[in-house]
RNA sequence: GCUCCGGUAGUGUAGUCCGGCCAAUCAUUCCGGCCUUUCGAGCCGAAGACUCGGGUUCGAAUCCCGACCGGAGCACCA
């Protein structure tokens, strides 16, 4: 879809040239603290990050930034979530990076920062701190000399001082125009034990942020940074640390927000509380905004690397309608779905005067798929909203099969009229479609509620594959047994 | 309060750096029509935008200033 562009430096239509990139020499990485799955927000971050290192020929990293064991903990399962999903999304990681593997890392260079005089323990109570800081001014713990920095500093290794009673600042500006670069934390105490197993209680003190992305960004080779606008500040705060390291800052860009009309504000913990509560079925229900979810629906990772590439990389808040994502699908799905007929609300037609015969209706109009069979004898199901409709002397076509004229409303009755389908338009005839009586029982999950009805046995068949159900929609056939379950993809 | 960023049709984008070829691109949505044994697909057509006000200039969506609106940061969250 983007063609390489390390032997043209002709933009292609989507993403736009990444300033100073070398064939070859990209490096990027996406960064996602594995606190829930995937959802169409951080997959923005996945397709854009994969898609320009494809195009310079580059290196692709998945770095789970997942140092905070309190208030954003971490989820277990979250980290093969992600690699699950980055490989569906055809964005494999050439690497993988677990920060709270990486601890120790981040503790050598807070000692080089300490000796060096860049960084000092401050025992201020945070409140305290943000009244100095916001009137520039340095709190009693910033002149220490290393010697002493260095052993507090141990001393907070060593787990002598509880969680908020110390904190490692990095020494920026105190005065600073704008106070949100003046001396930020780095490290603080937390002795809530992280939930991978192999980390445990091991620490007790962690990085933060601005901290572990600068030390890993540099670590890792990054050469470009892509990254909300929220995080806008951690460049000029982690230039800092660039500049006492003596290292080179990588090239950043920013993002706005992305919204999805049909999904209000969520916040991955509060989708955990509401799935824990049994409001939704799981991180991969119908009506969720996740990656699992789409996955589930049969919505394909190729429309949703599009969607996500022709929103680009811009720095303005976006709201973006789930249609422009099915349209997207349709246009992939179309020739690929087979027909198929689902009859919701299913209601009993007996037809008068009608053989016995096997309708065989083809499994997709233009494309060549072959066809279906389906045996009828004196009566089918159609739709309770299509009854509703009728009337005594309605003619209409019940489609692959016949046509009928209703008789009777109560009870419900028709008869055979005949085969013709050459005037179906110039008698304004209504074409619908129906089930077998015999029909496998069909239940359809989607984002607005359940579907019960009746569908075509050879619905069975499709296990996994996307199918349009006619008149309905398109659904993802989810599991096959007595009653076949679907998940609504889009009309 | 301080600081930063953004504002092109309903929505998302192109163009903005290096002013003229922009009476502004593409996609989606919506509305007409055609086609079709699906309310799907396809085809044709239509509608629809440079936040506002000043300034610079022969000329501004593009540069400058101001206002307004929106978002964000100032956490011992990411």
């Amino acid at each position: 879809m983007i063609e390489n562009m390390c032997a043209k430096k002709e933009p292609v239509k989507g993403l736009k040239p990444l300033e100073g990139a070398e064939c070859g020499k990209v490096v990027m990485r996406f960064a996602p603290n594995p606190n829930g799955p995937p959802t169409l927000g951080s997959t923005r971050g996945i397709v854009v990050n994969s898609e320009y290192v494809k195009m310079y020929e580059g290196k692709l990293i998945i770095r789970f930034d997942d140092t905070d064991p309190q208030t954003k903990r971490p989820m277990l399962e979250a980290y093969d979530w992600y690699l699950d999903d980055c490989k569906w999304l055809g964005a494999e990681p050439d690497q993988v990076v677990i920060a709270s593997d990486r601890i120790p890392l981040y503790y050598k260079y807070a000692r080089q920062l300490i000796e060096q005089g860049n960084a000092y323990v401050c025992f201020c109570t945070s409140e305290d701190f943000k009244n100095l800081k916001d009137i520039s001014e340095p709190c009693p713990h910033r002149d220490a000399n290393p010697q002493e920095n260095l052993m507090h500093w141990d001393k907070m290794l060593a787990g002598e001082y509880e969680a908020k009673d110390a904190v490692l600042r990095l020494k920026t500006d105190i005065k600073h125009k704008d106070p949100a670069i003046r001396d930020y934390g780095i490290f603080r105490i937390v002795k809530q034990p992280h939930p991978r197993p192999e980390v445990d209680s091991k620490y007790v003190v962690w990085p933060l942020l601005d901290f572990e992305g600068a030390i890993e960004d540099h670590e890792l080779g990054t050469t470009h940074i892509i990254r909300g606008k929220d995080l806008m500040d951690s460049e000029t705060r982690q230039t800092y640390i660039y500049k006492y390291l003596g290292w080179k800052y990588p090239k950043t860009m920013h993002w706005g927000r992305v919204k999805m009309h049909e999904f209000g504000k969520f916040s991955t913990s509060t989708l955990r509380r509401a799935i824990e509560e049994g409001e939704y079925s799981g991180w991969d229900d119908p009506r969720l905004p996740t990656l699992r979810a789409m996955r589930r629906r049969g919505i394909l990772p190729q429309a949703i690397r599009k969607f996500m590439i022709e929103m680009g990389v811009g720095e303005t808040d976006v709201s973006i309608s789930m249609d422009t994502l099915y349209a997207e699908n349709r246009k992939i799905i179309d020739p690929l779905a087979s027909r198929y007929f689902f009859v919701w609300d299913p209601v009993e037609l007996p037809i008068a005067g009608a053989q016995p015969r096997t309708a065989k209706p083809p499994k997709h109009p233009t494309e060549n798929k072959g066809h279906r069979s389906i045996d009828v004898a004196d009566k089918v199901l159609v739709c309770k909203d299509d009854v509703d409709q009728l009337q005594v002397g309605s003619r209409i076509r019940l489609k692959d099969l016949y046509n009928i004229e209703i008789t009777s409303l109560s009870p419900l009755q028709a008869s055979y009229i005949g085969d013709e389908v050459a005037n179906l338009k110039k008698d304004r005839m209504k074409i619908i479609h129906w089930a077998p009586v015999n029909g496998i029982p069909v239940r359809v999950l989607s984002p607005d509620g359940e579907f019960k009805g009746i569908g075509e046995k050879l619905i069975s068949t499709e296990l996994d594959k996307v199918v349009q159900f006619e008149r309905f929609g398109f659904c993802r056939i989810d599991s096959v047994g007595s009653e076949i379950v679907a998940y609504f993809t889009h009309k």
